[in-house]
DNA sequence: AAAAAACATTGACATAAATCAATGTTTTTC
DNA sequence: GAAAAACATTGATTTATGTCAATGTTTTTT
């Protein structure tokens, strides 16, 4: 159950046996079908959640109702709405599952404890903050620099097995175009697959 | 020279007279003028660097060497290219001055001794990570689910000390939009100040 | 296996933004 | 203080993207 998690956590600092006991204590297992909600706009986000198993999207809804896809999770991700857990204040997006999900929960009373206890989970918070940091920086700046032609390659080669699991239009909604547009932009960039 | 760093330092982890001279002798000051390069595309990020006085852009170059501008960096904000700093691999990013600049430097060797040595000074980063990751995550969120209008508002909400600084053109830059669309924004939504 | 739902593609048209160009204004430089 | 440079605004036009609508395909449900 826990298995990627800790693979994932010792990629940046390494675990003793022991370690990893008192880590897994502040851990909570949970499986969400496809569709289900694990995080509703205006409720607070109570857990930071890793995903071992499945997908999961993030969105805002506009006015008109529509989605706005701000991101997604496959296997070996975090994901949560930062602002609403840090500062325990009503969430501004959505979660749900793209697929039935495996998930691991940490809650924001278990983050706090484990950041005094622990020195290595500082470490790898810091580091996955950075690393998170990093992607969306790289994001933000194909956004403003990119055509959406080059934009929409970019997201192939970096993230490819987002594009390959998940539908089409909601690659569309995460680059913030319309579904017929991206269907152009495949269609004249021969980027079908 | 250090009052606005360490009063930031201190709003986030309280450091003792001792902890802020040690974190001191790793910091370097430097002045730059306007225009002036703090780094070039291509240059390894050798520093990340805190502004104590003055203001800072960065931004990539397209193919039709246009400046996209990524971020601002005005009185007590952090800046740099992090990927290239925390990798030491070339910058996609160059950052130059707005205005006559007081920055201080941490160099990637003082960064490094600085978390082993002094815990607060990883809590500190950690929370700056952390803070600089939800305010790039608005930014994003922004940027796909509102209209022009509103990410025009927005912005002058968020930053208004940004928004009067600035030079329109580079505004218009940073939010991926042409000048001239940018005027017409502002004139139809009378948010002229 | 059949029916329904979700999804992708394509075309016609409307709309929004970029581009080009001209003008006026403000800021910088000398 | 005059000249130059940088900047902002406005109009006319082109281009890119959104919207609406129809069709065909794939996936899900029963």
């Amino acid at each position: 159950m826990y298995e990627l998690f800790f693979k994932k956590f010792n990629e940046k600092v390494l675990l003793t046996t022991e370690e990893q006991d008192l880590v897994q204590q502040y851990l909570a297992p949970k499986k969400l079908r496809k569709k289900q909600y694990l995080l509703q706009e205006g409720d607070i986000c109570k857990n930071i959640c890793f995903v071992e198993k499945g997908a999961l999207k993030a969105y805002v809804l506009d006015d008109t109702g529509e989605e706005h896809i701000t991101a997604f999770a496959l296997e070996g991700w975090t994901m949560g709405d930062l602002a609403s857990f840090m500062k325990q204040e009503p969430a501004t997006l959505n979660i749900d599952a793209l697929e039935d999900c495996e998930l691991i929960l940490i809650s924001k009373q278990a983050h706090d404890e484990l950041l005094e206890r622990l020195p290595k989970y500082q470490i790898y918070i810091r580091m996955l903050m950075t690393d998170a940091y990093m992607a969306l920086q790289k994001r933000t700046t194909n956004m403003i620099s990119l055509s959406l032609d080059d934009r929409y390659f970019a997201l192939t080669q970096m993230y490819p097995n987002i594009v390959q699991r998940v539908p089409q239009h909601m690659i569309a909604s995460f680059m913030g175009l319309s579904p017929e547009t991206l269907s152009r932009i495949r269609s004249r960039s021969g980027t079908k697959r």
